[in-house]
DNA sequence: TTTATTACATTTGTCAGACAAATAAACTTT
DNA sequence: AAAGTTTATTTGTCTGACAAATGTAATAAA
């Protein structure tokens, strides 16, 4: 199935070129305008729906370029045009020499979140505002979490907090697996679109706020904290989990205001 | 300024083209292994700039290829290339002839609602994920938008409910007025985060949903229910905002479920 | 004069062919 | 055996040409 129940109505479409052309026929006869693909654009729909589709898994490559032109019958310049559009969509990556190619990835987080991040751009949107959807929408996965966590992602979550435990010292190290915690927990509410969005907005926010210094007493007080909202998860206290994780950004949030 | 302060890191950049080169240099330096970005990534980074720095403004025009071939000291290939990943990114779009050439645009929610669509295409995310999503998050403008509506945002949403009931035997436009309804909603929350979520969650949903028929008597339902909405926000009353909209939320999934 | 029609100019869309750059593997030299 | 060289492959870029779309102006027809 290459158009699943949820696609948008111009799925492959990038562009919307209407050409007026309600001259003729005065007749009752009326026709929509007519949409005339670019040629680039239907063989990037080809191409994804090959991908979409699993007939290319992630990992392989693309026919390469000469062979694809030969293949679709279009020139190199119209492939390699559709070849930027999948591209920018996160469906593949090149390479060149022998070994190299066209190929396969699987689009993560990364290109929501570089959406995102354009448009808040475009609209002048204040950091503040990442900061307030964090801090509500975190809490909706730990309150979600806490019903729906497997014991294997809370001995993951466990796990995860030995290592900051282990890491107390090491900054980096330690903020890399405070993030790996979060990240769990978002997982753990099993709903990709809240996963998705939360990640995204974690993702902008840290990547401003990488820089920040923590001492080694907010370090501990940030163990402290994955420790109590693991015990809420475990105890399925969703209500309880929302509420560390919410005290917890606060506590985040005037650090970095500080600076 | 470029790039603002919540920009990625890898702001522009579409690839990650790592070419293994620690071969060289055995002595105690140590270089990163350098990225040699296209040229087309350059430009494309270039054109962008100039749309989101404001030099150039939504709905004017790019100087033609000819002129930015020229300019950039690219080949057209080259150029064309970068406008590729512009037009994905929702920033431009071209019309061939005279008073053609490439318009600049304000990329909109739609460009994060393919994102999105795209990754839940390839996750196989079952649609229940959606409503679920947008059950937890819509409930969160609501609360937010008491809070923060405008008395003008009232003055519009009691204009839209007026349309609503009017149009109660149309179908179509009654639908269109319950959607911009709850864009309005979501755009009095104030917070751009959000309201790009929901409205995202909101068009893939409704792309799967228009074609149900809606009876005259859930018409009247979804009328007292907006009325009700509206009702919450003008006495400040943010629980009971969330509440009437989760219930009018289930009762759509209802609706939906019997198809 | 007004209305079609035609021709023209402009801009993007596509094609073909060539060479440059990167790179992995095979080969040669030391 | 190690280091350097050649070679083959694949993508990246450039050049030039023509086709398609589409406003505008000139022209012909009513």
């Amino acid at each position: 199935m290459s158009t699943p129940y949820y696609a948008l109505a111009a799925a492959g479409k990038v562009t919307t070129r209407d050409n007026g052309q309600q001259k003729r026929e005065k007749s009752a006869m009326r026709l929509d305008t007519l949409k005339v693909p670019r040629a680039s654009e239907l063989v990037a729909d080809k191409l994804r729906s090959l991908i979409v589709d699993g007939v290319v898994h992630e990992g392989a490559n693309l026919p390469s370029e000469k062979e694809l032109v030969a293949q679709l019958g279009v020139s190199r310049s119209t492939l390699r045009e559709a070849l930027r559009i999948l591209e920018v969509e996160g469906l593949i990556s090149t390479r060149t020499g022998p070994k190299g190619g066209i190929l396969v990835k699987r689009p993560g987080s990364a290109n929501l979140t570089r959406s995102l991040s354009l448009l808040l751009q475009l609209e002048d949107t204040p950091f503040s505002v990442l900061l307030e959807a964090r801090r509500l929408l975190e809490p909706l996965c730990a309150n979600l979490a806490a019903e729906r966590v497997t014991s294997e992602e809370m001995a993951e979550l466990e796990n995860i907090i030995q290592q900051m435990r282990l890491n107390l010292d090491d900054t980096t190290a330690y903020v890399r697996q405070q993030l790996a915690f979060h990240l769990k927990v978002f997982a753990a509410a099993h709903n990709d679109v809240l996963r998705l969005y939360t990640t995204s907005v974690g993702e902008l926010i840290s990547a401003r706020t990488t820089q920040v210094g923590l001492s080694l007493e907010q370090r501990q007080i940030g163990l402290k904290s994955a420790e109590g909202i693991l015990l809420a998860l475990k105890t399925r206290n969703g209500k309880l989990a929302a509420r560390r994780i919410e005290l917890h950004l606060q506590a985040f949030e005037t650090i970095i205001e500080k600076e």
